[in-house]
DNA sequence: CAGACGTGGTA
DNA sequence: TTACCAAGTCT
């Protein structure tokens, strides 16, 4: 079964409106139709062949390195999180490991990887799982649900990967896919609704470990074949299936998707306070601080913002440091 | 619900 | 070079 044959893809309409199939009309949700088991074959078969042999996909990896990836992973490309995640099971194999350092370690050691305050989240969900679970990561989503940093995503993908259990697991590859699948759109919409979590819920394999099979799979297809930027429907499994294909690709319409400016922001400030306290050994004095950031205004606000975070201790003296607890 | 929150690669 | 994009969460 490693060796599927794909159906030949013709290859898509290039000219401008070009004879376009009829769009397959919205032939109704595809809950009973016979088409979702097909779906479900061809994806999970491509899956056992293309998919990639990361650390947290393992036999031998433990829940504890599904969660620390999917926190890594949180808006970050693995390419970036694979020698991190490496350094994290290494240096702190279980959640008490972790939770027996200072949380300023878990941000030190979180390095580059953007978003810090991910690494003081962690830092304090295995804190929680020391105490509260026997230092065992949770399998009950609402468990999971329950601690910081994790959330409807990052619950069901540790309850589905790790554990393998059925649970609709919709990240931005999935909802992608799905959008374009299903309903035929380039996009998905700026935040999660109703509406995906229905497809999502209705195409979900009843089997618990095909569900679990199923997450992933449509995770990575997004993730290497029905990418953002450019879809690559001539080795995509279910191109024959995909209903915005097979109404010509339409682009996407309405308003524009995203608008994330960085140059200049307090984020960007708070960015290079942070990496001179990642780099120091100790504390340091503000003076240091003074020195990446030539707006004294933007500067403070910036330094108070990490602060209130908890990403930064102030203490006597002017002098400051990652936090010690 | 919109906006804040880091960083670096790619078209 | 600018702009978008990368396995979201929290307020």
């Amino acid at each position: 079964m490693t060796s599927h044959p794909l159906p030949p893809v013709p290859a898509a309409p290039s000219g401008p409106a070009a004879a376009r199939p009829a769009p397959a009309a919205a032939t109704g949700s595809a809950a009973g139709s016979p088409a979702a088991a097909d779906l479900h074959d061809l994806v999970i078969d491509w899956f056992d062949e293309h998919a990639r042999d990361l650390p947290w996909r393992r036999p031998d990896a433990g829940a504890w390195s599904v969660m620390v990836s999917e926190f890594m992973l949180q808006q970050t490309p693995v390419s970036r999180v694979l020698p991190v995640h490496k350094e994290w099971l290494e240096r702190w194999p279980r959640p008490a490991d972790l939770a027996a350092e200072p949380p300023g370690e878990a941000v030190r050691a979180w390095g580059r990887l953007g978003y810090p305050r991910r690494a003081l989240r962690l830092h304090a969900a295995a804190t929680a799982i020391a105490h509260r679970h026997d230092g065992e990561v949770p399998r009950d989503h609402a468990e999971l649900l329950a601690l910081p940093g994790i959330g409807e995503y990052t619950a069901a993908a540790v309850a589905s990967f790790a554990y393998g259990q059925r649970h609709i697991v919709l990240d931005t590859n999935v909802r992608r896919v799905f959008a374009r699948v299903v309903s035929g759109v380039q996009y998905p919409p700026n935040a999660t609704t109703a509406a995906e979590r229905r497809i999502a819920a209705a195409l979900l394999p009843t089997e618990e470990a095909r569900a679990a099979r199923w997450a992933a799979a449509t995770m990575e297809l997004g993730a290497l074949v029905c990418g953002a930027r450019s879809p690559e429907c001539g080795v995509c499994p279910v191109a024959a299936h995909c209903t915005w294909r097979l109404s010509g690709s339409p682009a996407h319409d309405g308003p524009p998707r995203r608008g994330q400016t960085y140059a200049g922001t307090d984020r960007q400030v708070r960015g290079r306070l942070l990496a001179v306290l990642r780099a120091a050994p100790g504390p340091v004095p503000r003076s240091a601080l003074d020195a990446v950031w030539s707006d004294a205004a933007q500067r403070s606000r910036a330094l108070f913002g990490l602060v209130q975070d908890g990403l930064v201790e102030p203490l006597p003296g002017e002098r400051f440091q990652l936090p010690s607890r």
